[in-house]
DNA sequence: TCAGTTTACATGCATTTGCATTCACTGTCG
DNA sequence: CGACAGTGAATGCAAATGCATGTAAACTGA
């Protein structure tokens, strides 16, 4: 078997654009689709990802880290989904600097209507172009490249 | 041979989740990066891109594909490049409703600086999570989904 | 050829964003 | 304790963004 070398500056960087672009191509096709008119694409992220939270409420800076977004827009971003009826925000138990944020039963609806239609989507346009053996080596490459990047 | 059956809604979703948390894992880390304190990520995404360009010369929509801003904000961050000496902008010769962009040479050279140092930022970052190989199957993976899904 | 449609980009305007800063609470060290 | 640095979120304000629309050029088909 052939043995792999550490890799060079020219492999990573050609790896990381061609998923960069992957990213891009895919996103800008899911921004057209009729879900994202009653809901920007940022505000969905922010319900997605409070629908992973484990007990329901996730904390304003720790949310923060799987956006893109600044932390002030983030706080307005919430206060206006908070307007919408779409989340809840409390202060935290531990901390009385902090906030919780968690989805109402309404925020949670929404985002599984989406969700449905957005992982829908992303099947028909996907699916042809690889196949499961694929996908799963595709998986377990980004997987290994998250974790690694979660703790640095 | 293991035989690869047609993939699920279930894998599909899940490989892009991951590619795309990925993503948003890499992204925040650059944001942070002193470069990008003189070019936002979005102009400087516009100035690769320029850069790519075969004669140098990108239509206005062409350059809107490979990018997640609209039509007007894009024509407004060319107007903002262009006051900064960035780049250049000319009617088109055969559609005069067309305008083209390119690089100056300041723009080139900004460019080439940055990019300098996004490269070895991420190699820094991923170097260390997969081997060689692995970077290449990633890139075969990403490069197939890409080519794919541009002609649709 | 010329009305009707489509395409490419620009603009008006309300909304959203980010940066810098502020405010409130926490933790530390003398 | 009590000043002081550190942390989490909110706010003022200028800049950037998107949507809807406008303008102009290019197609289209009687």
């Amino acid at each position: 078997m052939a043995e792999s070398s550490s890799p060079d500056v020219r492999t990573t960087a050609e790896a990381w654009e061609s998923l960069f672009r992957t990213q891009v191509a895919v996103m800008r096709r899911m921004q057209q689709l009729p879900e994202f008119k009653k809901l920007a694409m940022r505000e969905y992220d922010v319900l997605f990802n409070l629908s992973l939270c484990p007990g329901g409420w996730s904390r304003l800076n720790e949310l923060n880290e799987a956006l893109l977004i600044s932390q002030p827009s983030l706080s307005r971003m919430v206060d206006r989904l908070e307007k919408k009826g779409l989340v809840l925000r409390r202060t935290a138990q531990n901390d009385q600097r902090g906030i919780e944020i968690s989805l109402t039963d309404e925020g949670r609806a929404l985002q599984k209507n989406i969700g449905r239609e957005h992982v829908k989507h992303l099947h028909s346009m996907l699916a042809p172009l690889l196949t499961e053996d694929e996908f799963g080596q595709l998986r377990g490459l980004t997987d290994k490249l998250h974790s690694g990047l979660k703790n640095d």
